[in-house]
DNA sequence: AAATAATGTTAGATTAATATAACATTATTA
DNA sequence: TAATAATGTTATATTAATCTAACATTATTT
């Protein structure tokens, strides 16, 4: 019991593409969200519906698609991981941005709690001290490079 | 087409308990799968006839389960993404052991080739150039405790 | 405003993953 | 070896997530 209302990975990623529409616009719509999942639109619909049923968002038939505050909340705490995730990897890991970016789709609907807060710290560590970021991140992308051209196998 | 055979996180999980668990016996059985991934037993029946569909693992009915060559790569690649991605988490974030196990059991399954090469430049890196590891990690243990006495929200 | 296009919904089927209940087989033990 | 316990399977149901095809509504354009 206590907390039934963990989201899917499927429907917290509705979640979060409705937020972004909301924010550039104010609403989404069911056509919207499927072209930015690559869904078709029955799934939409159908995920809506779950998604209303679970008070996160509000709609009626043919209507605007909108977050309730609770759904907003929720919604955020989704986002921001992503960003974070995403963040994280192209500083450390000096990934390329759409790598970054797909991966950190994926890996924010499994991390956990405690895991995403170690990555925050991380993310402020490098922030705080700018020298010692520098340092890692240029003797790491010198190995990438070396490491690159011995190509060895294994 | 081409590659259709790209197993369900599910999937994945089943096949990497049959094979830590034929590392330790040789072969593994209902039961132990059940008990491993905290599902029932007909669950694993289930899923083994799909693996088995897909020539992963050899079994018969009531019989001992065990990897077939191909089921073998996979697995290996699998549980082999496992184990780095906990030790990047443990050693880079300074994780608990059961914390990095527990997200590294799910990011196993979600994270691209790409990202998880880099994953495995990094520790090269860490294990290569032991001092730099030294000192990054000290000074984050340290941020990490300023971090926990500070205890500023948000 | 009627015709057409665009968007959205319903009905319904499919697949994966799970569970419970009932039954079957294999292993253990008295 | 017969009885019991342990393990495994089948039958069946449920839920989530998706799809296609058909229909309904809303918006756009002559």
């Amino acid at each position: 019991m206590e907390e039934d209302n963990k989201l899917s990975a499927t429907l917290e990623d509705y979640l979060e593409s409705i937020k972004m529409l909301c924010d550039k616009k104010g609403f989404a719509r069911v056509k919207e969200i499927s072209k930015m999942l690559n869904v078709e639109m029955p799934s939409v619909t159908s995920a809506i519906k779950r998604l209303k049923k679970k008070g996160l968002i509000l709609y009626e038939k043919y209507g605007y698609i909108e977050l309730t505050s609770n759904g907003n909340i929720i919604a955020r705490k989704i986002y921001n991981r992503h960003v974070k995730i995403k963040e994280f990897f192209e500083k450390l890991l000096n990934m390329d941005s759409e790598v970054a970016e797909e991966n950190a789709c994926k890996i924010e609907h499994s991390i956990s709690e405690d895991a995403f807060n170690r990555i925050l710290s991380f993310l402020n560590f490098l922030d705080e001290y700018p020298e010692i970021n520098k340092s890692i991140l240029d003797s790491f992308k010198l190995f990438l490079e070396i490491e690159s051209k011995t190509e060895n196998k294994e």
